[in-house]
Order: structure tokens, then sequence, then C-alpha cells
DNA sequence: TATGAATGAGGGTTCATTCAT
DNA sequence: GATGAATGAACCCTCATTCAT
């Protein structure tokens, strides 16, 4: 009796993580191929589950890359915070500093990810934030950032532009050094790049 | 005769610059379509030439789309500097904001460019810029930049991060509010990026 | 306490008739999108029923076709029949065309149900008649036809061969004119095909 | 040398028939299995063709069911015209009725046209018929059958309505005898059809 | 009875590429 | 060089049906 209750809790488990394991399978399969050359049939493949399952879970494959691009930078920006908190870094533009170094090196550390999402570095950031950005959600980079800004009084004119201004920035040129490694690799690049965001945050 | 004989050498003229034709229409098909949803046949069909010609010509879509970007990254430069030699700007930083300035404006003007090269604004100034920046030819958008920096003793420490940081911030800035118009147009957004780079080139 | 149990009720009620709501809205699918283009999927969902359900009361979707064509069928006749009683047509062959007359208004006047029956319109007639046909059941258009050519001495060889030709050709000319209207409409149509079905009758 | 120019005419047939071939064998599945059950990928493998191949000729598998309606239509109908010219046959009606008698031989003896053209057996005069009716082109059964009225000045009032009435008459009929064998068989009611078409002729 | 997640064969269609001419 | 018919793998997606619950 046991083990039948064992086996249909296997089963529920099964059905319960068959959307992870999409997620996950895809995720593997886009920061290994590129999204373009990875079919649902790849993915359903390795998820070793049925192509009519994928279709339950996913409208289609840009469906799923979205919601992983979501997921993914959700936890870049929330395992920055994370740390953030156990720092104490009084001035703002450190603060973000520490942010933007933070998902730097996790990237650095899992770069299939930068794979995966292709050129679209900024999209991850976006889709997230730009969800929250309109639905005045007091949580994600963009609150921290007009917090951060307001109350140390920095002379910003345009607050949203700033931000953008920024974010474009870092996933260009982060792209660049990351997977082209031109002119340089990310290590030699980010003082400069934290230099440039302290220029831009100081234009007046 | 003579009919005949200009006939026959349209027909010549017309065989000479197939890959002309090949481009042109590539050219008009991405612009309308999307690079994705363009197809060789698409744009045989359009030239009027045979789907094995595109062969002899082209490795493949991808080559194309590159030979395009190359060619179209060119021009909008040249038009830049064309016009550039007709000012007399002095300071050198004004002449960088004028060639960029000029480059927004064409793109703005032809916004077919845009979405043909898709996300990969970048890649039509580095596809031309990369390979002369290798090749060291003293022409170009970085040499230009390089002489200018020079010749004005700017305290950059590093030309080539900071060139491309500066082309890596207008691409990307430009591409979202110019496509995306987001969070303002390109117009507003113009005066905070001159701002953006001139910070950019006085780090020190 | 007395709500909570009306609804209850509701529910049981809801539960019972299952059948019927996925007949019915089965026929507004197939009326609206067609029967080719309407999916089991549609159905259930429309009906507010899992998919399992379906097959607990019809073999497949050829099968709940069937079932509504019949008892579309047979509403169409039954209305006929009911406002035939209230006339008085003593000639036999009046009260068959008022009959005939009728079912095309109501057709005319639901056009959905030619819709979902697409081009079996005799076949709605079929699936009723056949089954009474077969089972010598003394009602249905066959009955009446019988009697009536029976009991006015008509000159017919074969009775049944007689019926399923009208039938036929009512059905098939009536299906052109409503649906394709061609080469005229239905309304134009009707006196030469009451006309024909005269005829056919007193062919000897 | 001899070998390699027939080699070379080989292929060049081979080209010219790849249409026939798929035509061939789409009638065959068509016939056997039914147009719904039969995929384009039954076609081209019976056919031993690349699916590509289909989509050269046809634009989907409607357009090849057209074709092949349209085509072996007018097969029976020249089969009939060319029999009935070795006939003389003063009169109309029964040039009328030898065509006709003639299609539905023709039918019976290949019963695969019938099971193919599922239940539009009236389409596939319609369809050759009606673009000749909307062409106005001298020939076809329409023609026949104006020609034939006027000429022998039969008293019909409107000859489209006729016409079109005896051909859903005789399809709907003939495809139930034929195909449902119900009430009764075809040769049992082509006497009774002939009667019946001659009725409608002379409703006056 | 009722459910609905899961299936997976099969659907139609596209398209980059080849190759005999 | 130029052609374009032919290829066939690969694509995404649908859907009737099953079955464990």
């Amino acid at each position: 009796m046991e083990t039948l209750k064992e086996i249909k809790s296997k089963i529920e488990m099964n059905k319960a993580d068959k959307k992870h394991r999409l997620l996950d399978n895809a995720f593997q399969l886009f920061g290994t191929k590129g999204f373009g050359k990875t079919s649902i049939s790849d993915i359903v493949n390795k998820a070793g589950v049925a192509k009519g399952t994928f279709y339950l879970y996913f409208k289609n494959k840009e469906d799923i890359r979205n919601q992983l691009v979501s997921e993914k930078s959700l936890e870049l920006f929330s395992n920055a915070i994370t740390d953030l908190e156990k720092k104490v870094l009084p001035r703002f533009e450190d603060r973000l500093i520490f942010v933007i170094n933070h998902m730097i090196e996790d990237l650095n550390a899992h770069p299939e990810i930068l794979t995966f999402i292709d050129k679209d570095l900024s999209l991850g950031f976006y889709s997230s934030e730009l969800s929250k950005f309109f639905s005045d959600e007091p949580s994600g980079l963009y609150a921290l950032f007009k917090e951060g800004v307001e109350s140390e009084h920095l002379p910003i004119e345009n607050i949203e532009i700033t931000f953008f201004t920024i974010l474009d920035l870092v996933g260009s040129t982060c792209y660049r050094c990351m997977v082209q490694k031109f002119p340089t690799d990310i290590e030699t690049y980010k003082p400069f790049l934290f230099k440039s965001i302290r220029a831009i945050l100081h234009i007046g």
C-alpha cells in the first residue's frame, strides 16, 4: 500500500515539475545551441516529455524564452540585492555599482545565460523591469534607482532617461566584452564602465 | 537594330550587376518584412534572378545581410563625413557629436535600415569599423576618433575602450528610442545622449 | 441555507444535463465555425465540461454531429406538422408543399443550421427519416407521404423512390440556392421547385 | 552518346509527368481512403516524389482535389459527347438523357470517382460547368442544354434554373443510389430518374 | 460519473541548398 | 555563369483520444 502511495506521489511530483523540466532543458539547450537553432522537438526530447505537453505550458518558443529570461533576470537581480543587504554602503552610487558588479560577476560565472538570451541582455532587465516600471511596484531595479536618486538629491533631470541609459550602456558593453571579448575582457573593462556610469549620474 | 542593341546591352548590364540587384532587393525586403521573415526565394523572385544564382554571390542569408549592413553603415558614415567637411568645427567633441547626430538623423529619415538591421545597430558600425580597426586603415570612424582625441590631448586612458563604449551607448539607446520609443523619442533623448557622450570623454 | 441548497440543485441539474450542454454548444460552434473547424476542445470548453466527459456521451465528433442533425431535423419537421394541423388543406399535394415550404422558411430563418450541417441537408432528413423508415414507425415525413399518396390513389409506381427523389431534389437545390445563392435565391427558386415536385408526383 | 541523350529525355519526361504522377496517385488514394483520410504524405510517397515537390505543382490539398474533379468531370462529359456524336437522336430530350445515362454508366464502371469526390458529385459538374457558365464559352453541358432547349422551343421559363435543378437532381439521387444503394440501386432507379427529368423539362 | 493532464502521431507547409542542364 | 526543378529534413502546431485519479 505504501508503495502505491509513493508511486502516486511520484506521479504528482512528475506532473508538478513537468513545466520545470521543460524550462530547465530549454535553458540548457538555448545556452548550448542558441535560441534559433533549438527546436521544440529538441526541448521535449531532452525533457523526456511529449511534444503536445509543451503546448500545455507554453504558447510557443517565444513564450518559453520570455519566461526563462524573466526568471533568470530576476534571479540575477535578487542575488545582487540579497548580497547588497549584507553590506553597508551609505552612498547610493556605490550601492548601484555594487548591484551592477554583482550581476556582471554572476553572468560571468554562468555564461550560458548570455548565450541563451542571445543579444537581448537588456531585454532581460527590461522584461522584468518594464512590467514593474509600468505597474509602479516599489521593488525592482528602477525603484531602487529612483529612491536612491531622490534620497540623495542627485541633480538628475529625468530619472527614467538616466536609468535606461545606464541599463543600455551596461547591457551592450558587457555583452560585447563578455561574448566577443572585444576590445577587451570584462574585468579590464569594468573600471571604465563604472566611471562612465558615475559620470552619467553627475551630468547635472 | 539600335533598339535591339540597346535592349541587348541592357540585358548584359542586368546580367553584370545581378549581385547588385540581389543586394538592393534584399535590402528592401529585410526592411519591409524583417530579416527572419524574408526567404531567399523572396529575394530572388523580387530580383528576377534564379535561385541558384544567389549562391554564386552569397554563401547564405547571413552573408548577404552582413554585406548589406556594411554597405549601409558605410553610407551613413560617409554622408556624415561629407557634410562635416562643409562645416567649421574646431573642437573635436563638436565634430564627434555632429557626426553622431548626422547618422541619427539619417536613420530617422530611413527607418527601413533600422528594421532590417533589427537589433544590430552597433553591428552596423562594427562590421565596417572592425575590419578597418584591425587593418590599421587610417579612415573610418575610429581613425577620426583617435586622431581627434590625440590632437586635442584629451586625457583618455584607453582610446579603444572609450570609442566602443560610446558606440555601444549610441547604438543601444538610439535603437530603444527610435524603435521602441521608450521611455522617450529620439529627439527628446538626443540632448541627454550628447551630454552623456561628453561626460564619458572627460572621465579622465 | 436554502440558497446553498438551490445552488447545489443547480449544480446537480447542470451535471444531469451535461449531454445537453454539449449538444447545445456544439450546435452553436458548428453553426459559427463550421464542423471541420470546430474541435472537441472548443466544445467542452464552451460547455464548461471536462474533455473526458465528452467521450462518456459521444463516440466521437461525427457522433455528436449526427445526433444534432437528427435533433434539428426533427424539430424542423415537427414545427411544420404542428402548423400544418392548424390549416385545412384537403389535397395531399398541397399539404406536402406546405410542409416543405415551412421547413425552407425555418431554415432561412435559422441559417446556422445550414452552416452546421454543411452539405448534408438531405442527411438531416435521412438520419431521422431512415430510422423511422426502417422501423415502420407510423409517423414521420415518409409515413405522411405514403398515407397521402395512398389515400388519394395517386398513380405512383414506387412510393419510396418517389419520396427520396423529392427529398434529394429539395435538399440539393435548396442548399445551392440558400448557401451559394446560385443561380438564384431561394425565394425566386421556390415556385419552380414546387412545380417540379408536383410534376414528379404526376409522372404516372 | 545516344545513351546520354536517352537519359536526358527520360529526365525530361520525368519532369514533365511528375505532376501527372501526383494527380494519378492522389486520385487513387482519394478513391480508396477518401479525401479527408488521405494525407499529402500518402500522396507523395505513393508517387515516389519528395514532399516539397507537391507544393511546386499544387497550392494545397484542396487544389489537387479541385484539379482532379475538373479533370474527371470533363472526362465523363467528353466521353459522353464523343459517343453521342455516333448516335442519331433527333430529339433534344433524348440527347440529354443519353448524355446523363452515359455519365452514370461511366461512374458505375469507375466507382472510385464517386468515392473520391465524396458528396460533391454536383461539384464535379459545377466546377467545370460554372467556369464555362460564367465565361459564355459555347461548349460544355450548359451550352448543349441551352442550345437544345432553344432549338426545340421548349416552353422553359428560366433555362438556368431548370438546368441546375436537373443537375442537382441527378447528382444527389445518383449518389444516394450508387453509394448508399438506397432505397434501390441505380439501374432500377434510372427509368424513374429519366421520367422525372422529362417531367421537369415540360413543366411549362 | 467525471476529470483534465498527457500523449504523440500526424497534419500541412517552408525553405535553404543542390545539381543536372 | 546561370538556371530552376527537385529535394527532404525540419519546422511548428493541433487534436482526438486515453487513463490514472
